[in-house]
DNA sequence: TATTTTTGATATGTCCTACAAAAGAACAAT
DNA sequence: ATTGTTCTTTTGTAGGACATATCAAAAATA
């Protein structure tokens, strides 16, 4: 076997620590009980002494969990299984600086990807108050459509009021969490474009039109976006 | 002002412990310096020192920065600022059996979102042998669509080749760590729906239909799922 | 001189003990 | 019955000790 392949047939050795193993079993231990929100935990000495570890170990482990918000813990009581922020975690990375650019380029298609398929789901959800406040943010961009920071923040608040008018509350803070993401990369264009769809454009497909004429509308709203993507 | 609004009134008090609070200064002092991964960090003596907090807290911290790939640390050469794996941490916590219904509905709905927003990235990435690729997998379900597992095994193949086929890996990334999630979400299905477009109709779309065909020959054929969404 | 070996220093990983602080539990006082 | 007190348990924090891995420099060798 040629030597290049070297460094693909070996695996690279990751020292796990001890917390990291509790940290597994615990999860694990979780799971497989089948535990339910509220249900109570043998405390951490009791996790130690079962575990073989020292109760060290097991609270770096643990602060890790409580971290994802999987245990809660209480003096006296102890600690207790709780529901998880799905994207809480998610959040604590999300930063454009560190995130090396091909990642970032695939959250933001992710986002093309999402802006696309929204239609049904909206067309499913929207009142008509939503519509009127939407073309409110709308009109609003008209008026001072001159100032950069302006023109970013009304485009984040009408693309925010979409998602918000889906009424899932994850996608809207998801959306909510790559705002950043989005905001880093478009700063990097130097010249703001204007899609041939306008806001307006779209908020009038939202009152009279269908939602296959809503999908082709942001298609072109975002098609300068798309135009971009590498082949 | 009445008895009864107190409990809304009042906001919870969350104890913060120090290993929180250590955990949010590292993250900020990480971002602020703008340090690039690779770069040194100071030891957990110095740190602790820095914020007057016990090593033991400073390490809890730090462990739940190892936990999200934020820090990596080796014996004597100390701590290196790394790039955090962004799905990685979202993996630890999707358990469908601890999530809540909502939100296992809105993920269900965010699955939908995406796969009706792909056809776009899809046609720009497709390649013949992907497609002859997607065939043969479409081809193996009528062969024996008997059993359940190999339906939804089958099914799982199919879309997930799709991701696949977007060239997009964070995208196919989050598919695979929805699919538990999926799974769950259909075995509560008694009898399993096929809709109108097969997925040979849609590998023939792809091969000589046009994406806007696409997008229609996916959402019927998920149509029966979003039948079920609530109004 | 160049290369290998040995040695030493240093930072993390783990364990231990101790104590402060919070909070439930039991009991006493009003 | 409600309020206040005390007790006890469990987490939160501190600090010391030592093993272990690993880098760096000194020493030994060719």
């Amino acid at each position: 076997m040629p030597l290049t392949n070297l460094s693909s047939e070996l695996k690279r050795i990751d020292q796990k620590t001890m917390a990291d193993v509790v940290e597994v079993q615990l999860r694990d231990y979780l799971k497989k009980k089948s535990f339910k929100p509220g249900d109570p935990l043998p405390n951490e000495m009791q996790l130690a002494a079962s575990l073989g570890v020292s109760r060290n170990v097991v609270r770096e482990a643990l602060s890790r969990l409580r971290m994802l918000g999987m245990v809660e813990t209480k003096k006296k009581r102890g600690m207790l299984l709780s529901r998880p922020d799905i994207l809480g975690s998610f959040e604590r990375v999300l930063d454009p600086l560190i995130i090396d650019d091909t990642t970032l380029q695939d959250i933001f298609e992710l986002r093309l990807t999402l802006e696309v398929g929204l239609a049904d789901i909206l067309y499913l959800r929207k009142t008509k108050k939503d519509v009127e406040e939407l073309e409110q943010i709308a009109k609003n961009q008209k008026v001072d459509s001159g100032k950069l920071t302006f023109r970013i923040k009304n485009e984040i608040a009408f693309h925010g009021k979409i998602y918000q008018m889906t009424g899932n509350d994850t996608l809207k803070r998801f959306q909510n969490m790559l705002l950043p993401i989005f905001g880093y990369l478009v700063s990097l264009e130097k010249v703001p474009i204007i899609g041939k769809v306008t806001h307006m454009d779209l908020v009038n497909i939202l009152k009279n039109g269908t939602k296959e004429e809503f999908r082709q509308g942001m298609l072109q709203h975002l098609q300068h976006h798309f135009d971009k993507l590498r082949k």
